[in-house]
DNA sequence: AGCTAGATGAACATCATTTTCATTTGCAGC
DNA sequence: GCTGCAAATGAAAATGATGTTCATCTAGCT
């Protein structure tokens, strides 16, 4: 609780600064957010949401998430399938696998590949502002006797 | 226009293999993706077709695009805005950067980051199936005297 | 407690994409 | 070349995620 209290005190600050209201809602929202470990969209979100406020609407969700982004709070993901997810901004940059079977997203991150992709955009004529990296495979078979099958 | 032929050709034969028809609809759309150098969208190609042939309808746009792709002719690609934009598919492999400014779209390959994303992938337990690689940069300014400006 | 601009909920609008369905057409067999 | 029929098409309607409108509510200030 202490965790997600910090974390909507802070989001309150900065909405002062910005001259927005901290509302019921926004604050529901944000419990919500900070409370998953998982990559919801925004119908998700608003199950979860709407489960302690049933008086809240999607409506919102959508507005809400539209300033939570444009603040930085969170950030945004769009897999395959195109829907909108979201996640927490407050931790360290990473990048997603999928495990096309289960649906499953896995988080990663490498210096190595991150270094990587500013060396090509930079070979390029390029500085990289932002980039999107997303791995789809499926669970490695453990290995036999006899090796691979 | 040969190689564009012989790409028709070479769809016509998938085609037929899969008990598909080769209709006039279907040539013209491969036309427009063949003598393409860009990222059209389905209402890209639709212009395109349409200024060769005026009774085209944008439904047979989406369809052929669907059919193409599980043919594994073409290529599909959503980059942030969501929207689908499809190239031919007989090049090799490549990731693409694009220019936040002007929206270029840049082609690149990389064998180097190919890997990586395999080995990564591997680490978790994971075999790569297929990724996702896009690049959002702005071109870098030519140096000028006295360093970073 | 009262004021007011920002926020909300409900309904409706948008936009890309898909589906329905009546009509057309590719193409295999004669 | 002509027929038959399943596949394909065009036009219109449906879908689904997301955005917008507008009357009403409320956070935050005095
Ligand atoms: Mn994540
Ligand atoms: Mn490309
Ligand atoms: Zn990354
Ligand atoms: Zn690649």
């Amino acid at each position: 609780m202490t965790e997600v209290d910090r974390r909507v005190a802070d989001f309150e600050s900065q909405l002062k600064g910005a001259g927005l209201r901290m509302t019921q809602q926004r604050r529901l929202i944000l419990r919500v957010l900070a409370e998953a470990d998982d990559h919801p969209d925004a119908k998700g979100i608003f199950t979860r949401a709407f489960a302690l406020d049933p008086t809240l609407s999607l409506s919102t969700v959508y507005r809400t998430m539209k300033v939570l982004e444009s603040q930085g709070a969170i950030e945004r993901h769009a897999f395959e399938d195109g829907i909108s997810r979201y996640e927490h901004a407050d931790q360290e940059h990473h990048d997603h696998l999928i495990d096309i079977d289960s649906g499953e997203v896995i988080e990663f991150s490498s210096d190595a590949i991150e270094e990587l992709q500013r060396r090509i955009a930079a070979e390029l004529g390029y500085d990289l502002v932002r980039h999107r990296l997303e791995l789809y495979g499926r669970k490695k078979q453990p290995a036999r006797k006899g090796g691979r099958k």
